[in-house]
DNA sequence: CTGTTGCCTTGACCCAGATCAACTGGTTCA
DNA sequence: TGAACCAGTTGATCTGGGTCAAGGCAACAG
């Protein structure tokens, strides 16, 4: 309830996500720019940030919480297309409205620019163009890794996966280097995490619960994980163990 | 077995793709640069283009035929996560490898270009970079549909939804307005069509024969498919009947 | 301290789709 | 002429995960 304000001094130089964002590459010249057509926006827990098919007056950054994006069906049937991070970006240039619900899963804060300028500003930017392309590619490479998730892999290996998702990612911007013992709290509902792999939350619940008798995972109350081994996650999830890094 | 050769010219304004491939917004002048370090490719129906996590030459776009992006686990489970059509582009700018298997679902033609020269012409050509990152997002949409697909929809659902992406691209391509019955070779086999909706192939097979039965498709042979009623069709599929034309 | 609400867990049962297996018809090759 | 081989169909059976239903537990309001 409490309304949430830039965690920072809201100088694009001090910005957290100054590095990973669309702005990335730019320039001080172009920072300026940007920094000239930004202003922030909070959203709360659970409140939807787009809708789908309203046109979007703005895109932006998620500069801090997380978000997820959303399609549903008439029935009510729903399944979550995308989790948006810090850095991530949100919205198209050159496109009026969102295919899908964007909605705030915690306290969001964005990054906003309204669509005109910053398509403007992107057309003779490469340096903007070319991070987005870049992103772009990124997150459809993780749409395509998804979708091996969604259609080839049991309830447990799909936990796993989001687990392991989750806690690579924080690992990448907290402390404990890559190996030893990865500890973080879940962002997600079990009902979130449902709707994210495919399944029902019962299903979630009851695999989570296997997960932890078997010792592949720790759980503190129902939010706090412990991954004591990353390598056996991996084999949970059906990945490769080798995550990319060898001796 | 018989080589295919280049349909057409083989001169860029002759070109079957020039308004809908990355090349689609050139100039005179980039697409004469482009010509100059294009060359054409053919495949076989069965053979992998480009195998995932090999490190990749070139880039480039589908010319005629149909291939297909597809990752595979170790113990062999496989899910097919693109299709590439003609126009579609293959390969990333500024990327070593693929991160899935390219394979040619049908005889291929490709417009390849190797890597180096197509990055420093993209560097330089806006056109070219704006409607790569176009095309990447209309991928990133199809990707996140599919997601839907994957995730929630039964298989009577899927094949439907299959048949009328298929159906729908088909049209856009062929005469006969978008109204009244559809008719179509399917480009793949169950066991294609049962990687890319996460399904077997006897249940590809059984669902096939359902919806026949009931009238939503007729089948002549295993391959050539008519859609007598298109909105049928899309009610089966679970989407939105209206599938956007209204009277 | 008690009722309510939201999130989660657990159990019992069921069914859509997987698995295993037999069979059809077309095509190629000898 | 027929053997071998595909791609596809169809049947019988099994099972992972969905569905339905009953709590548990923490936070909060009255």
């Amino acid at each position: 309830m409490s309304v949430q304000t830039v965690p920072f001094s809201g100088q694009c130089s001090d910005c957290p996500i100054r590095h990973r964002a669309v702005c990335a590459h730019c320039e001080i010249a172009e920072l300026e720019e940007l920094e000239s057509i930004k202003y922030y926006r909070n959203f709360e827990a659970g409140q939807t940030v787009i809708w789908s098919g309203d046109k979007m007056g703005f895109v932006g950054s998620v500069v801090s919480g997380i978000a997820s994006l959303t399609q549903t069906m008439e029935d009510g049937r729903t399944q979550m297309v995308g989790l948006l991070l810090p850095s991530d970006f949100v919205g198209r240039p050159g496109r009026e409205g969102s295919p899908y619900d964007v909605i705030a899963t915690t306290d969001v804060v964005m990054c906003c620019f309204r669509k005109k300028p910053f398509e403007e500003l992107m057309a003779r930017t490469p340096h903007i163009a070319h991070r987005l392309l870049q992103m772009t590619l990124d997150e459809l490479d993780a749409a395509r890794e998804w979708m091996l998730v969604l259609g080839r892999k049991t309830a447990r290996e799909k936990i796993a996966s989001l687990l392991s998702i989750i806690a690579r990612r924080d690992a990448s911007l907290s402390p404990n280097g890559p190996s030893g013992p990865k500890v973080f709290d879940l962002p997600l509902t079990r009902e979130a995490m449902a709707d994210y792999l495919g399944l029902t939350l019962e299903t979630v619940s009851r695999q989570m619960s296997a997960l932890k008798k078997d010792g592949v995972i720790q759980l503190e109350g129902k939010r706090h994980v412990t991954i004591p081994d990353m390598g056996r996650l991996m084999e949970e999830a059906g990945d490769d163990s080798d995550g990319g890094m060898m001796a």
